[in-house]
DNA sequence: CAACATACATACATCTCTGAATGTATGTAA
DNA sequence: TTACATACATTCAGAGATGTATGTATGTTG
């Protein structure tokens, strides 16, 4: 057995591939650092040895994994963009989870298997954060669509992020939660469009249609 | 201390209502049966009396509130109604949420306390059954309105289905977790109005403003 | 007013999980 | 090659938590 500084990464990697599958299988709190030692082939003598305790094992799992609604999204919001741009990204972030099975098991654990109790302070401030920051560049964006003409003023700014913002953790959730109901690429096409048709004025709503 | 019927309902009672209280500060995992007896009053004699155990406490606690979108929404959907009839019963369902503070606690563990884990496989498979009849039905009043022209075909009936009940979903939950980012009445309108604004055709859109 | 059932409280045995302490083999730098 | 750090494994003490068994006071019924 090697005991050299990548062998300890690897280690480390495997510890929080366990995890997460641990935890998307038991929910957070019913899983052990036994079971995800086990799981990754070590004791718990390693998952103490790389993580403090199970509070910061799981922040670490959750740092892996860029936060489809994010991570572009923050950069794709501050640049001048389309509102097409912005309806495409929500369409790709949904149909990333049906590929990606990472971010699927991560984001079922945040949304489904994961109780946001106290004791998880840290995490939901962190959260918090994270949306807030979300919906103020939403509505920012919104702001400057609606100057621009590109986007009619049919609800105001901070509506209008809410709207997204909740459309899109719905469809998360329920897609996370019951995806033999979706057809994938498709249906994400249709419920995110829907959504933006109305918001897209004429103008910038020609070239759509193939 | 009598020990009547009637004060054993009434200790029944009080149990359920500890249990909101403490699955919804503590989350369910990490509210034990000694929490809940001693918000009680109680000692976990009591509990054991009544309940076989956390789980199945659980269960009747969920089961003293009717789901806003389950309860009359099902019978709702049965009956011919318009397209206006739904979406005033979602807006009442998520202003009800602000006055009714049990139903913000229970919806708020189910929600965001709660695991679904396997253990509470019932739970799930309960849950899963009762989004399935949702979908079912509200499918099934779309196709109706579609046929009648009250709906405009924009989407096929299915993806209308789940593209409410995904966006109902991400209200509660997002109004649940940052309920100070709503102007609640109002807001409620609006953001489901934005949704089936869409839908309306325009004779039956006539008559929505003053 | 027995006799029994109800409605709890109390006490206990058991189990699990955590965190820390300790042990140990391997790598690494002087 | 010695001395130390790293990367774990093993062991142990202690704290809850659960479920059950038992005790007991109060109703309830014939």
């Amino acid at each position: 057995m090697k005991r050299t500084r990548e062998a300890a990464l690897d280690t480390r990697e495997g510890i929080l591939d366990a995890a997460e599958h641990q935890f998307f299988e038991r929910g957070v709190s019913r899983t052990t650092l036994e079971h995800i030692a086990r799981a990754a082939g070590v004791t718990r003598g390693a998952v103490y040895w790389h993580f403090r305790n199970k509070a910061e094992l799981f922040s670490a799992m959750m740092a892996r994994v860029r936060m489809p609604l994010e991570s572009s999204l923050h950069h794709l919001v501050e640049t001048a963009i389309t509102i097409d741009e912005l309806e495409r990204h929500c369409i790709s972030s949904l149909v990333e989870l049906q590929h990606d099975a990472r971010l699927r098991r991560v984001y079922t654990v945040l949304l489904l298997q994961c109780e946001y109790s106290a004791d998880m302070q840290s995490l939901v401030e962190r959260e918090r954060a994270v949306k807030e920051g979300i919906s103020r560049s939403l509505a920012r964006l919104f702001a400057r669509l609606q100057d621009t003409g590109q986007v009619l003023p049919v609800l105001p700014p901070r509506l209008l992020a809410l709207g997204v913002y909740a459309y899109m953790l719905g469809l998360f959730t329920d897609y996370l939660r019951t995806p033999e109901q979706y057809r994938m690429p498709e249906d994400a096409e249709h419920l995110v469009g829907y959504f933006f048709a109305q918001l897209e004025s004429a103008s910038s709503r020609s070239g759509h249609e193939p």
